[in-house]
DNA sequence: TGTATTTTGTGAATCACTTCACAAAAGAAT
DNA sequence: ATTCTTTTGTGAAGTGATTCACAAAATACA
């Protein structure tokens, strides 16, 4: 493959490669063919040069005069985000939002395969949640290596967090998703991404609070 | 109330606010009188003169050779996020993510107050969710003005996000937070954000496929 | 074949955000 | 009181991201 050698790619383009991507399923689905910088970017809220430019990043996938073949771009875009590949997944903490997110469909489609379940409480140990048997905390180091698992997501309360994390990187895992709210430290080799929805309500509110901010010198 | 008059403020600023709030609670706890711009930064992987300069735009609250009083640089952030007030929140959609959301007491604490719940499911609305009952979303346009509702989280099916989200609008909600993996529409004075936690996995599983990317010109 | 039209791909310019660096302010020490 | 130490607050500098603007490439059509 050749494949250009690149400078850091910043999250905002890796953030728009994933609307690029999903506007992409949806055009396909559609019946287009080719779609130009100007509409996708129309549709998604963004400039044309912007969309133009993160493409560039990774190749030239368009045509001038025309511009990009809808099923080859999504694929391409595909290929770049890692979705071609099947993920093993596994999630930390069966409580409220854990179970909403086994559930999800979306995430399978995917390709992200929730195969581990782990929590603590003895009653839910052994238990089967959709299919899958939720297991003993206490086996999670071993377990992740041995199903070669490679994105956990961490649904834990605040307090049990950075242990478990820190159980989860010993066993070799480079990828962690964390939805509780605090801040986890881990190595530099390993990629961590919060999701943490009262800071976004908290955006919201300060949106609301501040809509009226003069704007002066 | 003293207020600068002020330029746009980034969000990243009003994202780490919310990460100096939390930090401020944790040291508030802790016994801290003061902090340093050093010593928070460190705590939260910043530098400090980005700590001092969001800080900055908003006033100056420290002491030179100090540092930041804990509690009230944390009721100043507080007042500055919107979170000295009450905000009356409704959900549509009490579905899997939905009710994992309704009974998240931490958006209580800060002040957001889940008043009403939609639905369009026969089965569900009249029922009665941890202590709050289901609507029928017929109702909603009504229900939402005379509630005084400011804050909107959309937990629907994509299908269906589009539509909701429009009588959200004309029921003249400002703030909307939606789940829905697709992208809504609304006008500039309403302030939507996304929480589409397909992206951020795919983020993670591009991070693992690019991580030995070449480095060079 | 030639001309008009469209749209990409990309350096250059602009805009936005972060970090630097230091004067000023405050407390601590002598 | 004076000096030393710490740390803020902030212009200026530096870095990074976005937008501009246009040559180049491809199609459409006469
Ligand atoms: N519920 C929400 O809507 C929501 C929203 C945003 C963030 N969060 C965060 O997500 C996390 C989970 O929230 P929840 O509402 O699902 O809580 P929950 O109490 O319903 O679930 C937590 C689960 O983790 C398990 N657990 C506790 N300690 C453990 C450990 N050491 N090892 C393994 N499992 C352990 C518990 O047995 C329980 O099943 C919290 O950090 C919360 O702040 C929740
Ligand atoms: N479950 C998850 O973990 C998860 C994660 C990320 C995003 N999401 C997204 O959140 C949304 C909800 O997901 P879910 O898993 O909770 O689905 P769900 O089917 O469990 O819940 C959806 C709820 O919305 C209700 N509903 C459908 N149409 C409606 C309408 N027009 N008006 C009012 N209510 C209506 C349904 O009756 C149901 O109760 C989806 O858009 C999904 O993609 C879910």
């Amino acid at each position: 493959m050749a494949k250009k050698s690149m400078r850091k790619i910043s999250n905002s383009t890796i953030h728009r490669l994933s609307i690029y991507y999903r506007a992409l399923l949806g055009l396909e689905r559609e019946g287009y063919e080719t779609i130009s910088s100007k509409e996708l970017a129309r549709r998604e809220k963004l400039t044309p040069a912007q969309v133009r430019k993160d493409l560039s990043f990774f190749g030239s996938f368009g045509t001038r005069g025309l511009g990009y073949p809808v099923k080859e771009l999504k694929a391409r875009i595909g290929e770049i985000l890692g979705l071609n590949k099947l993920w093993n997944v596994a999630m930390v903490g069966v409580g409220n939002i854990g179970s909403a997110l086994v559930s999800y469909k979306e995430f399978a489609k995917q390709g992200f395969i929730v195969k581990l379940l782990f929590d603590n409480d003895q009653r839910k140990i052994g238990s089967n949640h959709k299919g899958i048997i939720i297991n003993d905390i206490a086996s999670i180091k071993q377990m992740l290596q041995e199903q070669e698992i490679q994105i956990v997501i961490v649904t834990v309360p605040a307090a049990a967090a950075q242990k478990v994390c820190d159980e989860v990187v010993e066993a070799g895992v480079k990828a962690i998703m964390n939805f509780a709210p605090v801040s986890l430290k881990v190595p530099d080799d390993v990629v961590l991404l919060n999701e943490n929805m009262s800071i976004e309500l908290e955006h919201l509110s300060f949106s609301l609070t501040n809509r009226n901010m003069v704007l002066s010198d």
